[in-house]
DNA sequence: TGTACATCAGTGAACGCGCGTTCACTGATGTAC
DNA sequence: TGTACATCAGTGAACGCGCGTTCACTGATGTAC
């Protein structure tokens, strides 16, 4: 499968054109086959760039018209990922949160936004642990970034009032470890095995409950 | 470093020989630099067959005496890990845990630990949530014997003797998860800094008291 | 609008290298008698 | 205890292969006039 022969990058669609178009172009065609591989089950670290370029239909030495090396691209993975954090946040705002079973909505919305951007999220769960220094320490960076903007809406949704802004972060960051772990599990979980998979979301569903049974019975020392 | 060439892997210590355990210290000498390279910041499936005959001083081809491909060598580490949780569980119970700030010495004990056997936790790190799918496999399963035998202990000692089994058996998952993490920040922290340092031990003391916070308010439904 | 030149994304060939695996081998350990 | 044979962990050489990187190149896009 994708076995595609290397041939000239232009033919590809109805050219809109502009040098600058065509190689962004290009640059997205190399992202795309890195997390392709990824998804079928394979370590970052393991890729190869003339694998990447093969996929992506283009002579290995055009790697470096857009990435100084396989870590650079691995960065633009992790920015990738951050940019999908960011708008599963942003789509969890807009949509508000129903006040019954909110948890077990909040979690089967997850499931889906996990399932339907698997490649990222394997890639975010499989780097975070191990791999790269470099692009282990990105990742954290995200997620950090990701605890923060939790924790604000949060704030701005008066969950949790009582808890200061410190006390507040430390728990998001329980959440969003706990997510990316389950988004491992999610991601792993054979097809049509509904009885597996309502146990795994059940289960993830008791832990957030927990947490936030925890945060709210928090006291400050 | 450790660029020892390959010689004669008899000439080693004093003899103790028997056919058996030659075969045995050659299978640990194979083991040991597939840990110390992932130590380095490797992911274990970037290493290859070859680098680690190289550092344990034995020819390519020996490799295929002990392991039928890498794949092999990785469930060896998985069962080391699990072996090190294992005994960390058996030193807890030995020990009992003082009931004044029990937590915090809980979390001081566990961070000695992971940084006294930094090689195979970052191996279980790094692979839990990434890597080969049939190590990651055999990780979860590690992790999910831990967390029932953690479970057990928790029931012995009478600690939240309100929950349910599978409740207990839930809040420890999540108790094994944050641990895990923990880890992997526990050795990606610089040396030296015992501002930052203190900073992560504070972060995760805090969750694990919101953790079991939770679960002592938990009731089941 | 037309022409002459500059830019630069992608090409294709070449390089030296480390890889995984195979094979017949050697020689110390183990066993049968 | 001594001898003859079996076992098998580790050797060393060889193989074909995919790897990352370099280089001069081509030809379409962009720019100056």
């Amino acid at each position: 499968m994708a076995t595609s022969k290397p041939k000239p990058a232009k033919a590809d669609a109805a050219s809109p054109s502009s040098r600058v178009e065509l190689k962004e172009r290009t640059r997205l065609r190399l992202i795309e086959p890195a997390l392709t591989l990824i998804g079928q089950g394979r370590g970052y670290s393991s890729l190869s760039l003339r694998e990447i370029t093969r996929e992506a239909g283009v002579v290995p030495a055009a790697f470096y018209r857009h990435f100084r090396d396989l870590d650079e691209l691995g960065l633009a993975l992790v920015e990738m990922g951050g940019v999908t954090l960011r708008h599963l946040l942003r789509e969890a705002r807009r949509d508000g949160l129903s006040p019954t079973d909110m948890l077990r909505t909040s979690v089967l919305i997850y499931k889906r936004y996990v399932e339907e951007r698997s490649l990222v999220f394997r890639f975010l769960a499989g780097e975070r642990g191990g791999g790269s220094p470099v692009i282990r320490q990105a990742i954290r960076t995200e997620e950090s970034h990701f605890a923060s903007e939790m924790a604000q809406d949060l704030r701005a949704l008066g969950t949790l009032p009582d808890l200061s802004s410190p006390a507040l972060h430390m728990i998001c960051g329980l959440v969003v470890t706990t997510m990316l772990n389950a988004a491992s599990d999610i991601l792993d979980l054979p097809k049509g095995r509904p009885k597996q998979e309502q146990e795994l979301v059940d289960n993830f569903v008791h832990q957030f409950r927990v947490v936030f049974l925890g945060a709210r019975f928090w006291r400050e020392r």
